[in-house]
DNA sequence: TAACTGACTCGGC
DNA sequence: AGCCGAGCCAGTT
């Protein structure tokens, strides 16, 4: 039996479909790839909701399939999400398992592995 | 119920 | 080059 807390998010997750899209595209992030919260806000038509790209990561760990969250990053390629995971380091853990580098709280070479879901998902 | 707070970004100074 | 304000909008206080 579900929690109160896992049903409540549940039903946000059904009445907010914007964070439904979120978490569709970032599901869709190639392994050893990353993008960027703007670049899925602009790319669901909602520029200026970047921040609301962020929040959905912050529900993102109760939803399934699972969301690769840690695929997210901010414009300059800085893990500034890691905070958020169980613990601090699981974010770049995750990231290296995939063979992306990280130094510095940054992913190496961000500008070579950025997946602008605008350009690179065409449906 | 109003105010504050962000896993963000961009533009202006 | 770095700091500040605005716009986004759901959740929390």
């Amino acid at each position: 039996m579900a929690s109160l807390k896992q049903q409540h998010l549940k039903d946000l997750v059904n009445r907010h479909s914007f964070f439904e899209d979120v978490w569709d595209v970032a599901r869709r992030i190639p392994k050893g790839r990353v993008t960027s919260y703007g670049a899925i806000a602009n790319y669901l038509g909602t520029k200026m909701s970047a921040r609301m790209v962020g929040w959905a990561m912050n529900a993102a760990g109760y939803v399934k399939p699972k969301v690769p969250a840690h695929r997210v990053v901010n414009r300059n390629g800085m893990l500034s999400g890691k905070m958020h995971f169980a613990t601090p380091d699981l974010m770049q853990q995750l990231l290296e398992k995939e063979k992306t580098e990280v130094k510095n709280d940054k992913v190496v070479r961000f500008n070579d592995i950025f997946w602008d879901p605008a350009t690179e998902l065409i449906l």
